[in-house]
DNA sequence: AGATTGACTGAATTGTAATTCAGCTATATA
DNA sequence: TATATAGCTGAATTACAATTCAGTCAATCT
């Protein structure tokens, strides 16, 4: 296969910019139909290349899927980590996880979807690449901010990754539903009671 | 398309059992590869029938995704909220529950791995199947859970949706990385902590 | 301007696997 | 036992879509 930019070593900002188109036009095709539904066809037609383009970038959909992870980690979540850290208490910041988190989802409902359901690979794709899990610094992150929470003796001492799991496990699974059944849950409400019984379930005095 | 018993309009037991393994031979199969990389000839071999007989059963192959997770729900999970009935007194039942549901995903791998997966499928295939989303009933009989328990002064006064998402959430959650990660994750250790967490979150006395 | 080279295009190729269906088999019926 | 029927089979058909690649285009160099 040939590659792009054999001699500059490094992309254009023309190609830059291209690559990018084909990484959001995939996200949100993966988003709308799934992974294995969505046509390579499509995304290169929403991204305005050619099918054969997408191949000079990715060397299949399966690096694709990967990258548009991996691009979204780094360039919206990582807003999120910058943003709570500048939040001066360790619950402030626990609190401010929690609004920017489904903020995110919720200006951007195609990234709700796709994190909800293109996260969850066959066994058979995680063992193909043993090394994808797109969510483990961002899981990281949320543990440091339960650990610090402890630390400061804001929340009572415990196995943080369990807190960090039914945190993001709660989250995750609002955004599903609601991805799916938009109408019927209101995300605003959940999120209220469910910092309040997570606030309840790890405060200090019992 | 033929259909099967066009006289007696009710299914032979050799019927019966033939459309139990192919839903079966569907769940394992599912479960491995997920619903699109698995094949109908691999699933029809399985279950121990020609690739036509699948047909015979079922309408395509999204109908066989949708019945085998009837089939799931109306077989395993239904024996949980018998057995958490017997349980006599709410916060009993709740703690339960929590104990069954975990026990029946240890004890089938890959059932927990064919909810964790295929639960999530595209927004496109919830809106093409609109009456489908297995979890429902599910989530109503714990919903009924957490409301007895507010009821009978177990837990504290709170709109029991968001409680009923957060443990279902978590468990979810659990269960996926479990299934992608088995090694590095103890559930019984998880289940502890998360019980503890979401038990002080919602007693009484603060 | 002409030549060279890297990037792009999209039709053709290729591979895969869902679904069909013409015939076969087992069972029931007369 | 012969005949009819329901159910099953699996090779052939069909549909689809990932990937390739021969040809075109555009930018840069001489």
């Amino acid at each position: 296969m040939r590659k792009i930019t054999k001699h500059s070593e490094r992309m254009t900002k023309k190609q830059e910019k291209k690559r990018k188109a084909i990484i959001e036009a995939a996200i949100e095709t993966f988003a709308k139909k799934g992974f294995h539904r969505a046509k390579i066809s499509e995304i290169a037609k929403q991204a305005r290349v050619a099918d054969g383009t997408v191949y000079l970038y990715f060397k299949n959909k399966d690096e694709l899927l990967m990258k548009a992870f991996e691009h979204l980690f780094e360039d919206k979540l990582k807003s999120i980590t910058t943003r709570v850290n500048q939040e001066d208490s360790p619950a402030a910041r626990l609190d401010k996880f929690f609004d920017l988190h489904i903020e995110l989802f919720t200006e951007n409902p195609h990234i709700a979807k796709f994190m909800a359901v293109e996260l969850r690979q066959s066994p058979e794709f995680y063992e193909r690449y043993p090394d994808y899990w797109p969510l483990q610094g961002y899981l990281n992150f949320l543990q440091k901010l339960c650990d610090d929470a402890v630390e400061a003796g804001v929340i009572r001492p415990m196995k943080t990754q369990a807190l960090t799991y039914i945190i993001f496990g709660t989250v995750d699974f609002f955004l599903t539903l609601w991805s799916i059944h938009r109408d019927t849950v209101s995300l605003e409400d959940l999120k209220k009671q469910a910092i309040d019984i997570i606030r309840y379930g790890t405060r200090i005095q019992s």
